[in-house]
DNA sequence: CGTGACTTTGATCAACTTCAAGCTACGTGG
DNA sequence: CCACGTAGCTTGAAGTTGATCAAAGTCACG
């Protein structure tokens, strides 16, 4: 899963229209390449960055896909959020200067190197890339809001099917297929990033095949009905009050 | 609680510091103070903005506090989160351009109102402040994943607890006493934004208190054994095995 | 003093976790 | 090529935490 690795700079990047080049002129994508450094390549499990490690580079997934955690005192992970190509990772250190978390490759992948200081620099001259870098700080906030409401008032079953639908959507935007797709993380990322445990995972992919709404085989997902699937995870009130 | 209102513009007001000026020079802080409009008043249970209205202002707190939230597709709430004066709220909505949760007041306030575009402008014109912009945005983005840990892998005993002490902090860091204040938010809300029901948040206050760690009277809360109350969220290896 | 909103407390119940065992896929060495 | 080992996944049974249901208590305010 995920893109072949290219060597490919921004003007030429399949991905440009979802990364930090999105609304920029021709000539000043070229500007913004020039401070991009293409690519580092990660092998499964490779760190991309650790936790409270200083913040020199921002990284955009070239290919492959990562996850982000963050660790405990106590040792334990909480998995924050998982990256697909074309999305950016390490704004969170941009407060303090500092990662505030963890982030590894869940297979082999590459990643672009955006130095901090020159795209601050660039943000200031090309206004279009300011613009551009508040709209993925704004996703980043939204898609967090979005974790929040997950993990606040879900059952086991609707945060399994909000999981899935939510690799689903992504994929499709990236020009995959929305319905078919390999889960590049193990149940444990799944369960942990959930707040669940593996074992409830487990079970409710089981229910979910059950009924006949997706197939699990090991890491690959099918969709079978998806209409389905986004009743579960928002269960409308004419659901619910099926009779009366 | 919170800050008693005042007319003072930027460069006069005692949150600054806090706020959107932080690091910038003097005339530029007045440059700043020209775009932003001192300022609307709200009581209690005004609406600041709706979820899906369209985003022309951010808003800073000067004074009061906010609650904001997010209503699903089936009619309940999610607590996205508490504003106290100085920090910035509406910034999830930087992506798509319109407000992706309600906000309202928790008692009477204010609110600075801040012009995305001329902000916009005046980030291109003043390093400093898209430096600051940048760095409010991050400092959220840690936030919210702080509360992903919170919401993912806490006991509820945990969870009050935590709760407690980033009040604590905050109003710490806004000059306040950190171990004495009042609760601005009632039980309802603090259980909505912990992923817990009112009678569980009791439950705990209540634990919390007969252990001596607290005195809860109503809204009124005194933290007794600030580090007891810290090892409660940060369970540290060497406490658990007491014994072994 | 009475009303209503909010909060606390108690008893029961359900969902998810924990503990335990077995299964599957895959890689390695005999 | 197959036996074996291991990591990851699934399934089952028992145990806990927090939710739900129900009722009583407290405070603010008219």
């Amino acid at each position: 899963m995920g893109f072949a690795p290219t060597k490919a700079s921004c003007p030429d990047c399949r991905l440009s229209e979802l990364c930090l080049p999105f609304g920029l002129q021709r000539n000043e994508v070229q500007q913004l390449a020039t401070i991009v450094k293409n690519q580092r390549v990660l092998q499964t499990d490779g760190y991309l960055y650790l936790q409270s490690a200083e913040c020199l580079h921002l990284y955009a997934v070239k290919s492959g896909s990562f996850r982000s955690f963050i660790l405990n005192a106590d040792g334990l992970e909480q998995t924050i959020g998982f990256y697909l190509p074309g999305e950016i990772m390490g704004l969170d250190a941009l407060q303090s200067g500092r990662y505030s978390c963890s982030t590894i490759a869940l297979e082999t992948g590459s990643v672009c190197e955006v130095p901090l200081s020159r795209l601050n620099e660039l943000c200031s001259e090309i206004p279009g890339l300011q613009i551009q870098m508040m709209r993925i700080l704004g996703k980043e906030i939204a898609s967090d809001h979005d974790k929040i409401v997950l993990l606040g008032h879900r059952t086991a079953k609707e945060r399994v099917a909000t999981f899935l639908l939510m690799l689903s959507r992504r994929y499709g935007a990236l020009g995959f297929s929305g319905t078919t797709f390999n889960l590049s993380m193990r149940r444990q990322d799944i369960a942990n990033f959930l707040g669940l445990t593996i074992e409830t995972v487990s079970r409710q992919l089981a229910e979910l095949s059950k009924q006949g709404i997706i197939i699990v085989k090991q890491r690959g997902v099918e969709i079978i009905d998806l209409p389905l699937l986004t009743t579960i995870v928002e269960p409308c009130v004419t659901h619910r009050h099926t009779i009366a």
